[in-house]
DNA sequence: CACATCAATCGGTATTTTCGATTTATAAAA
DNA sequence: TTTTATAAATCGAAAATACCGATTGATGTG
């Protein structure tokens, strides 16, 4: 059993004529003859009597043409929901997303579900590690992480978004919050609280020093951002962040660090090879847009 | 896109190993790739991911299948249903019957829907010409008459039930209710009541005074059996009806006719050609062990 | 009765499905 | 890293089958 027999059945039924039948679906009518026969020996019973040239449904044609018709139906609506899917009617994007550039999507964000409210969207926080892993297990669209070693895997596509330089952070009434710029070694003069290791961030603050030959006072790691930031607030640690990392509305001042590639980049992380939904393409170009205003 | 593209699909979505599925399918890996290959091209989206070795499903991929699943199954259950048609677990069967015949067809109906409940039965009483007519218009599976010159077609199969003398009905308390027989010429003393224009015995009694030169005193004619036989209850007047056509409940006498050719042949008539259910052939073996009892 | 019509059938062609072998890519093991 | 095993894609050939045109047979119609 075939959809197309299906269909010539349910068109031979439609004009009870095996010979305008034929025309309509555009095959001869001894296809249509020999189509309708195979059918109905599958089935092990006539759906039309033959009497003389005159053709109609048997009983069993006429009970078997509701199944016939809902089978096609049902494939039919297969394909235009996957039509949708592509016009984005409809769908689903999950989104991974560490603490650091929740800045960056929320507008991009409040743009999309506003435009789209079709669209289910989850979004996933977490360590780049923890992103990764369910990148890979294909648990998420896309993820947005600073650029790192740990997530430099081939099967992965990178998309710039923007670069933000590395500050440190601190409340606006602490001793640090006058200056203009500040260097490594400076810093090593103060208590931080660092992310906890599975932050990109954190292995990058860990790297520079080490690469300086310093060793920063790290106060306290943890793994909760905005109890960081919490912290960081009382003045009594600072930590660092990209810049972009820190909404002005947290009312903690940025100093830039002094120094070479002092740089995070920010990217768009998914798998290669896997498919692109529409809603995802388009929450790229949202991402952008908003980056770029 | 056909239904064993969807079946492949499913197989290869319910294992995400495109080789096993392939194996479980009796069909070659390569076979199984190209036509999933069709079938993502078809929809214009792929269905699966193929990240390397690995294949995992799409999200059109995971809706789709739905859509699939139900197609797959609705086809499935149509042919289920022909089966279930086949052990006639389910139908429907649409009897026409003269007046004439309810008394052969009543016992045969109680024991069949005794036995089959599932299946619905629809009882037409009607003239004979009604029952050619439904009878060509494939309204009927099958029609209980007496035989005569109207019915007889060739596209039409006939099967003998039995033979009733033609008798004349009257009331037990009437002269004529005492005689062991009569003649045509006897009959034409008496007023008659006879079934009107359409019924077989119509036209039969007709003829039959015709061909006897002789002419009847038909009092009245009517198209309601039962009201044919209340009147006849009246002893006023008498009819002429098959002896099986009327029943001892009735309390009416029948009185045989005597001549040449006084016999009606009850038959089964149904259309040549046309599918028979086997439900409809139990209903003919039920009517014919009946009769024989 | 001749004629038109319609479905079935037949033989041949075109298309499509299928297969086996090979290639390519990747994951796992050494 | 190199090797090995595994899985999907691809290619060319084959088998299967959908399809067509022509014909036949049967039937309804003028």
């Amino acid at each position: 059993m075939e959809l197309r027999q299906l269909k010539y059945f349910l068109k031979a039924k439609e004009l009870l004529n095996f010979t305008e039948a034929a025309e309509q679906l555009n095959i001869s009518q001894s296809t249509l003859s020999q189509q309708i026969k195979q059918l109905e020996d599958e089935l092990d019973i006539p759906l039309f009597n033959r009497i003389g040239k005159r053709v109609n449904l048997t009983e069993a044609g006429a009970l078997f043409a509701d199944f016939a018709f809902q089978s096609i139906n049902k494939a039919q609506d297969g394909l235009l929901m996957l039509r949708d899917l592509h016009n984005f009617q409809t769908g689903k994007i999950t989104i991974g997303v560490t603490y650091g550039l929740r800045y960056v999507l929320t507008p991009a964000l409040i743009r999309f579900a506003t435009q789209y409210p079709q669209i289910k969207i989850k979004i996933v926080f977490g360590t780049s590690e923890e992103l990764i892993d369910k990148l890979n297990h294909l648990e998420l669209d896309f993820a947005l992480s600073f650029f790192g070693d740990i997530a430099v895997e081939k099967h992965f596509d990178y998309q710039n978004l923007f670069c933000s330089p590395m500050t440190v952070v601190t409340a606006p009434n602490s001793a640090l919050a006058q200056k203009e710029m500040i260097t490594l070694e400076q810093i090593t003069q103060y208590p931080l609280v660092l992310p906890a290791k599975g932050y990109m961030t954190s292995k990058f603050v860990h790297d520079l020093f080490e690469r300086h030959a310093l060793s920063p006072n790290i106060a306290i790691e943890i793994n909760d951002i905005p109890t960081l930031l919490e912290l960081v607030k009382t003045g009594n640690w600072h930590t660092i962040l990209a810049k972009t990392s820190v909404s002005q509305k947290d009312g903690l001042a940025t100093i830039p660090l002094l120094g070479e590639n002092m740089d995070r980049t920010a990217m768009i992380i998914s798998m290669k090879e896997v498919y692109q939904k529409k809603a995802v393409k388009e929450f790229y170009r949202i991402l952008h847009e908003e980056i770029n205003l």
